[in-house]
DNA sequence: AAAAAGTGTAGCCAAATGGTTTCATGTTTC
DNA sequence: GAAACATGAAACCATTTGGCTACACTTTTT
């Protein structure tokens, strides 16, 4: 086992969920994030950096404040793994046949 | 924090997404699966046990081997995820804001 | 310039994770 | 029925994770 920092190990943790969710209403500052969570701001803060460093977030710092911006491109990574998940599904031979009995039948 | 087990938590280690992009192709045994990692098989058995309680894959007994099929179903749970994501993100102000100012411009 | 506000960092800790080796169990094969 | 196979379960261990409480730093306010 290896330190991972990937989006898929980002969006696993309930939390960085939810303030993807958050983030991407609208942008917000760290404090005004932890006011949404019952966990201390400092945990909330790790959260961000975490999901700051997979580049699921944007910070830019704003006087005193520090605002965070969702980026959805990295996304993208678990799209096409799950799109290629889905093709060699649906390249299998089993559901191939399926699919023409289906055409058979008239689907 | 609290015992998870759900797709997000499942596809979150590599060597599960592994077996699972292995499966999508064609059902296997765990010992075939075994094989394609250089993890010890207890392991791989274990990744499997998490997987099929996630309901990501299916086992199912033959003879003394056991062979195990993938289960797209619960990965449509993380597609609802990315998409309500999107929308949220896609009806946020200022990305409307820069929708107009696209289509102003003749995009 | 001092106080207050907004954040991140450091150090600590309990629980979860993901390995390993050893063992138990059910199925074929001889 | 004994031996070989295929597999999961148990017990153990090191590392990672995710929380907490200080604390430090920078910017704004007074």
């Amino acid at each position: 086992m290896v330190l991972r920092r990937d989006p898929f190990q980002a969006i696993a943790d309930p939390t960085r969920r939810a303030i993807l969710v958050l983030l991407a209403s609208r942008t917000m500052s760290a404090g005004e994030l932890a006011l949404q969570f019952d966990i201390a701001r400092p945990a909330v803060s790790r959260h961000l950096r975490i999901l700051n460093e997979c580049r699921l977030i944007q910070a830019r710092p704003e006087g005193r404040q520090i605002s965070y911006a969702l980026r959805i491109e990295k996304l993208r990574e678990i799209d096409r793994w799950l799109e290629r998940l889905r093709a060699a599904w649906e390249s299998r031979y089993d559901q191939l046949d399926s699919l023409l009995t289906n055409l058979n039948n008239g689907e």
